[in-house]
DNA sequence: AGAGTATAGGTAGAACTTCGAGGTATAACG
DNA sequence: CGTTATACCTCGAAGTTCTACCTATACTCT
């Protein structure tokens, strides 16, 4: 990520990696793609982050892997949610929206 | 940190802390306490992340230090906005913002 | 007087994440 | 045939936070 960006990214990565994943089987550098997009070009993830955040999830169980054909004809690694990540997901949709309440109190707190 | 909490805390915590320290001097351990006071209970800092992230603010020279006496009679080194640290909190404090916006877009996604 | 708790400061080492920089390989395009 | 885009990957450095510890003073309770 970029520099300013990455400083804040810290712990949201792999929500938002489940995230995309939840909306459908995709592979790790259409997921990349996806969150720049959507994201407008906040976040631009870099393949060092990627790979390296996609095993540690597969790894613990809340990624299935599967390689399959892409669209364009080549080989690709689609990820899929187990049952497992997608309550991972839920709870840190939930933190996320706890954390963020909890920021919003602070920063708006005028003495 | 609690475990829950410290995985989305990184990155924030400095802004906390300049925002806490911009209401006014305050010393260490009360910006603890005020922080948790505040966001009712959500951050719990320890003092293992206290102590040096307000040395790391301090070496930026974004905090100025100045011992002095608390209201209870006790020694401690309170601590204060530089002009620098005030102009750091405001960008953070909008990239906060942006970084919000952005993680919105994508978890707000349903395909 | 002595014990315990809250206040106030601090450090050291481990654990984890992310990033930057590199590597491999295929497909498509000029 | 060289370049760009796609697709995967690893390694080491850098940074942050946590756990666990340490010191010391003030206050409270017995």
């Amino acid at each position: 990520m970029g520099e300013a960006r990455s400083e804040f990214l810290k712990g949201t990565l792999d929500m938002l990696i489940l995230k995309i994943v939840a909306l459908g089987p995709i592979h790790g550098y259409a997921i990349a793609q996806r969150i720049q997009q959507i994201s407008r070009d906040f976040f631009q993830l870099q393949q060092g982050s990627l790979y390296p955040a996609l095993h540690r999830l597969e790894d613990r169980g809340l990624l299935k892997a599967e390689w399959k054909m892409t669209e364009t004809g080549r080989e690709g690694k689609f990820y899929a949610l187990s049952s497992k990540g997608r309550k991972k997901l839920e709870a840190e949709v939930q933190n996320w929206e706890r954390l963020t309440d909890a920021v919003s109190l602070i920063l708006r707190t005028a003495e």
